[in-house]
DNA sequence: CTGGATCCACACCGATACTG
DNA sequence: CAGTATCGGTGTGGATCCAG
């Protein structure tokens, strides 16, 4: 828990600031601000899920953008792999204490297009009618 | 006020779904899913702002993908674009209420990447150590 | 079952030049 | 000031085949 104050004190002095391209949290968020990234960790939030699951649960995500995901996820310590060496090999995926702080924000990012569709498919609408 | 219930209702009945690639909240994730959506809509928080303003605020964004998205964004009504036609012309943009409902989220993942950008920089490390 | 590897079309996006 | 238009490199991502 050392990182955390240090952090919030560079954030708070205005040293890291995602509006700045060459600040490392930029590059963070364009990773983040993804459909696979929202609707896995989403997928995520009621506990661990195996592969096959996750491409059952996250329709229309090819075998190649889930394992890219995952991988990259992985990476950046939101999400933990466990592999059982049984046959065939079962590979489990949760999310790490770091994700688990993420995945609410994009549950609730993933929750607000589902009950705001509507209104947001009302207001192309309306633009449409206006052009 | 008559479509939110309506939308909520169909959330609930699971008749609107992101994890469904077929519903129309798919693609609107995909757009909301987006690093400058993310960030202009953090810059928008504080009130209405010009478009050299918008472009000064956010770093490294290009006119076109300025001008893009901020359409995209007023097409599904999440900004308001309001033209005084002086000289030079002057556009101002600001929230709408449905972007308003939006804005906390997008600020909330810009603030994450901000505050846990040396964690996931250590656990990419750590990934990297591991190899 | 859980991927890795490859191919390739396409969309994205930055750069640049130009305009009311 | 606030865009529009166009071009071209680049990366994304789906499809497919193969492997442990």
């Amino acid at each position: 828990m050392a990182t955390k104050p240090d952090a919030r004190r560079r954030v708070e002095a205005g040293q890291c600031d995602a509006y700045d391209p060459s600040c490392p949290s930029r590059p963070l968020l364009d990773r983040l601000a993804d459909k696979w990234v929202v609707l896995l960790l989403s997928a995520l939030a009621d506990g661990p899920l195996r592969y096959s699951d996750l491409a059952r649960i996250v329709g229309g995500v090819s075998q190649k953008m889930l394992t890219q995901t995952l991988r990259v996820m992985e990476r950046d310590g939101l999400v933990s792999r466990r592999v059982t060496p049984s046959v065939p090999v079962r590979v489990d995926y949760g999310l790490t204490p770091l994700g688990w702080t993420l995945m609410p924000l994009m549950y609730a990012v993933k929750e607000w297009s589902e009950v705001h569709v509507e209104e947001v498919e009302a207001a192309r609408a309306t633009y449409e009618a206006d052009l």
